[in-house]
DNA sequence: TAGTTATGGTACAAGCATGTTCCATACAGT
DNA sequence: ACTGTATGGAACATGCTTGTACCATAACTA
């Protein structure tokens, strides 16, 4: 059923999707030159797999964004209660900080592909739904408006993103930091 | 003993700050062109004031980080503890979006800048000691690291931009909220 | 008011990134 | 081994942005 895809274009849309991500990352005006001469792959063939700059991007957009639904898929059967689901998703996301960083830095040029809004907005709704049931569990808040504790997942995957640049604390710790804090706060 | 600065340069280094601060918060790749047309300043106006693209951008983060720095000022004078410094911080911080939102998106153009990751450092160490006089007067947990706890201002700073970007909620309770979360996070 | 100075418009040069076309070559599928 | 297809290099066109030079005009300062 699925398409028989050449090996030589597998090889050259993966090398490109992971040098872009991580070249863009750095530089989110990085020309395509520079992706496909990091690559190790024609300029030519860069235009002939994605037409346009921006196909390019949205491309690695959506691979990223894929990476996380893979990476949260097993989450609600693996999980004992809602609560214990943000501890598993701080676990499996953090390691994620190349797709992070990407997705963080160019937020403005994907935020006008509906395509991509609407991933976004699912997982974003996934979340959304797993605070109201961890409010229904009776294990957070019900006075906290839930707008904010979805977007502070969002921070605290930014808090460890930061942490993690400047120094040595690993994804495992760093999620269990993040994980009491979100419970708790870090007050004595 | 300060010198007088001629009105004339006064007023359009003013808009050109104000309109190159918005318009590189949308889009960091926008022109000089754009800049000036929409600030209403000839374009020659905008290179005899900033010399090149990168000399504005640098002019800017500055402006913005001068205007963090008197926000937090009178921080300390009124503060009757640590903590309370954390939650004036907040309330003075957070009405300031539209720098915060210059300062994220082009950080990676700044962090070349020594001069401007000296300022970024002073600030981080500002919040370094006040994370420690918190700790010493037992109300933030020792158990925690320094460094988590800095970012994790930064990244409520972040998780408050994100909720007032798509929601009504005010800046106050906004810093309410961040500074709640910090202290006891979100669980019941 | 007189003199100085900033402004803005035009014109110009140069560089760079995007995107296209063509062709010989190398590789994958069978 | 044979056939088809992907590759990469070169060459080219184009448009945009940066940065500079000049000049008449308008605005500030004293």
């Amino acid at each position: 059923m699925a398409e028989q895809i050449d090996a030589r274009i597998q090889k050259s849309q993966a090398t490109i999707i992971n040098t872009g991500m991580q070249l863009l990352s750095k530089n989110s005006e990085t020309s395509l030159s520079d992706i496909a001469r990091k690559a190790g792959v024609g300029r030519t063939t860069l235009y002939r797999l994605y037409d346009t700059k921006e196909k390019l991007i949205k491309a690695i957009a959506i691979h990223c964004l894929e990476v996380f639904d893979s990476a949260t898929k097993h989450l609600d059967s693996e999980a004992t209660s809602a609560l214990h689901a943000f501890h598993l998703m701080f676990k499996a996301i953090l390691p994620l900080s190349a797709e992070m960083e990407f997705l963080m830095k160019l937020r403005d040029l994907e935020e006008n592909d509906p395509e991509i809004v609407a991933i976004y907005q699912r997982q974003a709704n996934d979340i959304a739904q797993l605070v109201e049931y961890a409010k229904a569990e009776g294990s957070l808040s019900k006075d906290i408006a839930s707008a904010w504790v979805v977007n502070l997942v969002d921070g605290l995957f930014y808090t460890a993103w930061l942490t993690n640049t400047e120094s040595s604390i690993d994804h495992d710790a760093l999620a269990d930091l993040a994980f009491h804090t979100f419970c708790n706060g870090v007050a004595r």
